[in-house]
DNA sequence: GGAACTACGT
């Protein structure tokens, strides 16, 4: 800009630019007239703002202040209009400080009216002074429209809607109303806050004062309707228009998109064309984006040619609805195929589809994408802005990419809280607590406020990381030093924490604190404690849980439903199970995969086959584990070749690259089948190394057809796999002793007993109308009466269907309470210990069953008519009319996971036993409970 | 006389 140095009489010298003195008037009269006077005062006015405006715009403020207090000085008072002006200025290129210093002189001068206070009021309201803003607006004398307006528009602006509907009340007591802008802005805010009654009365008031036939107005009240999810009222509200515009047709057709009827919505799309309005591109966004949360590739492709050959281009709203709805709908690569086809018809990404296609990647853990993407963010010139930056945390720490997670971290310029999260649940995920803890430190010396989630993080961080002390620690003291206030995701760290540390009753506990403290648990709560109550004698406190399931309207998630599924059957109630499944409106893989396991748990494999069947007819694919519990089923049911079958449409048909579970069924398949040559050989084959499982599977499989041969070699190879286990060691003695490698026996024994490995003591508990008794091996008290009652039936059971199994179970005497196992203590006492025989037994046991005590089940089923259910360590058996549901496959030696026992154990040392209402009754009070 | 600031979609 050309810049001119003119003399000034009054003034000092200063530059002004060449089209302001163009602008200036040269002529005046030489006899000042009261024309002539207003001219001069005018111009003088203009010169000043002009010279004040152009000393702004070249950020020249401390002049600008200079000038304003040598004119007052020489008593030229800057007008109203003038102070209007500065204060724009200010407005448009944020500065706050001169306004600040033009708002002092004001009130010095005593130049303050509601013009230039509403004109303050916007003033520190855009520059993010919303505290100022209001100050002004409450030290004001009079407040007219626009004061209203300028201050209920600046927390819209900053979305705090209900101080939008607060500020509305009190309008409306000081006797205003808004007008056909306003409006708008306080039905934003209702439909935001969700506050149906607010948008009632302004609907009423809207009409009563004749701003109905405004399009805006009605407009919004419709939209709040929809935001407040009365889709009826907001129906009817869009029946009784007397004139629709494409806004009403959009708003109406969102809210049915919001709901995710894309059926109504389709048909509100066709009424609007037959009524002569033409869809335009935010009518197709919408539908798109609805469409696209459905994950229905065909209808967005269908609409997005439609809207093509309409002469509407996709622009980036558009594309970005299409990626972002995909990756929440889980069609992740689908969303990132969108991204491709966006840059290659030419739309330029915004940040919100940075951010959408990088979570794409974080959930595909695609870490090759991640980086194009954050590359694009780079040359857009947007990696360090927060959302973005943010999001590229999650995406790298989701990759196991900590350090470039870092390094993001590092660049973002302002970080907000969502920053800090990323980053300590991305250190926490990765087991870097002490990182995690450190940045959390840092956080709090940081101007940054930790909130509820920042702790949440950290305990369940610490709690997975097994740092159960600081966990509780940091849940102790997060509301006292935090200053935040614990909510449902707080308990959920802790339950999930101690879930995953197998630590089921402190979970318990905490879920018990929880309800006891009016916490509502929500389906994460759910799905946390209800694998922790899978367990035959927690049937009560899993019908306490699905209880509150109902009453918590959380049966329609489907995760809820399908935990549901898998907790029942696991508890030995498939039908339980089987009525959830059937009550259920929509079904996933996940639905079906629980109620197919499920029964084969129970050794239903009919019924497994059978809604195999029907998934497949429903156009279900399965899955990866829908195909490995058919093989099982398969197995159960002694259908090798169906099996195998199966297990080649894996690769050929599912294109799936089989996983160990699938050659475990296999192996399970062959080995029940007592093909054991092929099994061993299938294992030989086996593209990735047999593990624990495998050889056991394979080992179990030659007890129970008496291959000796086969056994020595499946125990070797789980000594090589694990020589520090005192149960394979065992295992390995007696396949040598059985075998007549004596030698080898004494050797191996000699290594064992080096080992320091103690070996567990076998206990049971039963549940018998709702009370649990527990036994232990080596107690021999007071037992007589079961004792004689055992002896009785022990020869009937000999001759009940024996199967005769290769037994080298010799070293289970000494777990034996007067002669016997302890469970043969629980079924006696399940039997005689009330007057009536009951309908079932439930047994909890730490080790697995013995074959002799699976025979004794089985005899005392079909000779009481009585029901046992028995859960060891491997299998939930239960025996029903002579018969077990596991095909008297699964009992044998002890097992080689002790958890269960470790579960077990610590509910009755700590005294707290899940079943709220069933005290423990010690082993020494039998006799009471007959009475 | 000035000032408030224009509904539906990421």
């Amino acid at each position: 800009m050309e810049k001119l140095a003119i003399p000034c009489q009054t003034n000092p010298p200063i530059s002004v630019p060449a089209s302001i003195i163009k602008a200036r008037p040269l002529k005046f009269s030489s006899k000042p007239t009261k024309t002539s006077i207003f001219f001069t005062q005018k111009l003088t006015t203009k010169f000043n703002d002009d010279h004040l405006s152009y000393l702004c715009s070249n950020g020249l403020l401390r002049e600008a202040i200079t000038a304003i207090d040598s004119m007052s000085k020489r008593g030229s008072k800057l007008s109203t209009n003038t102070y209007i002006n500065l204060l724009q200025t200010c407005i448009d290129a944020d500065f706050i400080e001169l306004g600040r210093e033009l708002h002092v002189r004001m009130s010095l001068v005593d130049q303050v009216n509601p013009f230039v206070e509403t004109k303050l009021i916007s003033m520190y309201a855009k520059c993010g002074f919303l505290k100022d803003a209001r100050k002004v607006f409450d030290g004001m004398q009079e407040r007219n429209l626009y004061t209203w307006s300028a201050m209920i528009g600046a927390y819209s602006r900053e979305q705090r809607w209900k101080e939008v509907v607060e500020l509305f009340f009190l309008m409306m007591g000081e006797g205003l109303l808004p007008d056909a802008f306003l409006f708008p802005k306080i039905l934003q805010a209702c439909g935001n806050c969700e506050d149906l009654e607010t948008v009632k009365l302004i609907h009423s008031v809207v009409i009563r004062c004749g701003l109905s036939f405004c399009m805006r107005v009605s407009n919004s009240i419709l939209t709040a309707f929809v935001k407040c999810r009365k889709l009826s009222l907001a129906r009817k509200f869009f029946g009784n228009m007397d004139e629709r515009d494409g806004v009403s047709w959009n708003a109406i057709i969102a809210g049915y998109c919001q709901k995710g009827n894309g059926d109504e919505a389709r048909r509100l799309l066709d009424a609007m064309s037959d009524q002569g309005f033409k869809p335009g591109l935010v009518t197709y966004n919408i539908m798109i984006a609805c469409y696209s949360q459905l994950g229905n590739c065909n209808l967005v492709i269908e609409l997005k040619k439609k809207m093509e050959s309409m002469g509407i281009a996709a622009d980036v709203y558009t594309w970005t609805s299409m990626i972002s709805g995909f990756a929440q709908s889980s069609r992740i690569s689908q969303a990132l195929d969108f991204f491709n086809d966006m840059i290659l018809a030419g739309v330029e990404p915004n940040a919100i589809t940075i951010v959408s296609a990088t979570s794409a990647c974080a959930s595909l853990k695609s870490l090759q994408k991640g980086l194009e993407i954050h590359c694009f963010a780079i040359k857009m010139g947007i990696a360090r802005e927060v959302l973005v930056g943010n999001s590229l945390i999650d995406m790298y720490s989701k990759c196991e990419k900590l350090e470039a997670a870092r390094h993001v971290f590092d660049t973002i310029l302002e970080k907000d809280i969502y920053t800090w999260n990323s980053m300590i649940g991305g250190y926490c995920q990765a087991g870097y607590c002490g990182k995690a803890y450190e940045l959390f430190m840092r956080l709090r010396e940081s101007n940054v406020m930790p909130n509820v989630v920042t702790w949440n993080v950290m305990i369940s961080g610490c709690i997975q990381n097994g740092d159960e002390d600081q966990a509780m620690n940091l849940f102790q003291i997060m509301e006292k030093d935090g200053e935040v206030r614990r909510n449902t995701a707080s308990w959920n760290s802790l339950i999930a924490g101690y879930h995953q540390l197998g630590e089921k009753n402190k979970a318990l506990a905490i879920f018990r604190q929880m309800q006891s403290l009016n916490f509502s648990p929500n389906s994460v709560t759910i799905l946390s404690i209800l694998p922790v109550c899978a367990n035959v004698m927690a049937e009560r406190k899993i019908k306490e849980i699905h209880g509150c399931v109902l009453r918590r309207n959380l049966e329609s998630e489907l995760p809820v439903a399908n935990s549901l599924i898998d907790t029942y059957a696991k508890s030995g109630n498939i039908k339980y199970s089987r009525t959830i499944f059937d009550g259920m409106s929509s079904k996933d893989i996940i639905t079906w995969n629980s109620i197919i396991a499920g029964y084969i748990l129970h050794g239903c494999s009919d019924a497994a086959f059978h809604l195999f069947g029907q998934m497949k007819k429903f156009g279900i694919r399965p899955n990866r584990g829908t195909l490995a519990s058919i093989i099982h089923a398969y197995g159960i049911a002694g259908m090798v070749d169906k099996g195998r079958h199966v297990f080649s449409s894996i690769t050929e048909e599912h294109q799936i690259l089989p996983t160990l579970d699938h050659y475990l069924a296999m192996v399970e398949l062959y080995g029940r089948s007592g093909r054991l040559t092929d099994a061993m050989e299938f294992i030989e084959d086996m593209p990735i190394e047999p593990d624990v499982s495998i050889w056991t599977s394979l080992l179990t499989a030659c007890r129970f057809h008496g291959n000796l041969h086969l056994a020595v070699q499946a125990a070797e190879r789980l000594q090589e796999l694990e020589p520090d286990n005192h149960v394979i060691y065992r295992l390995l003695i007696q396949a040598y002793a059985l075998y007549g490698k004596s030698e080898l026996a004494l050797k191996v024994r000699k290594l064992g007993k080096e080992s320091t490995m103690n070996k567990c003591t076998a206990q049971c508990w039963v549940e018998v109308r709702n009370k649990v008794q527990l036994f232990v091996s080596g107690d021999q008290s007071k037992l007589d009466v079961l004792n004689t009652w055992l002896k009785s039936i022990e020869g009937k059971v000999k001759k009940f269907n024996y199967h005769n199994q290769l037994s080298i179970d010799e070293e289970q005497k000494e777990e034996k309470i007067g002669g016997f196992h302890c469970e043969k203590f629980a079924f006696a006492f399940g039997l005689i210990s009330s007057s009536h025989t009951p309908k079932s037994i439930k047994i909890v046991k730490n080790l697995r069953i013995c074959g002799d005590c699976h025979q004794m089940a089985k005899y005392i089923s079909a000779a009481h008519e009585c029901e046992i259910y028995l859960s060891d360590s491997k299998c939930l058996h239960h025996f029903k009319k002579g018969h077990c549901s596991c095909g008297d496959y699964c009992c044998g030696e002890s097992s080689l996971v002790e958890q269960v026992f470790h579960d077990l154990r610590s509910y009755v040392v700590s005294g707290n036993h899940f079943l709220d209402s069933c005290p423990i009754v010690c082993v020494a009070h039998y006799n009471c409970a007959r009475h």
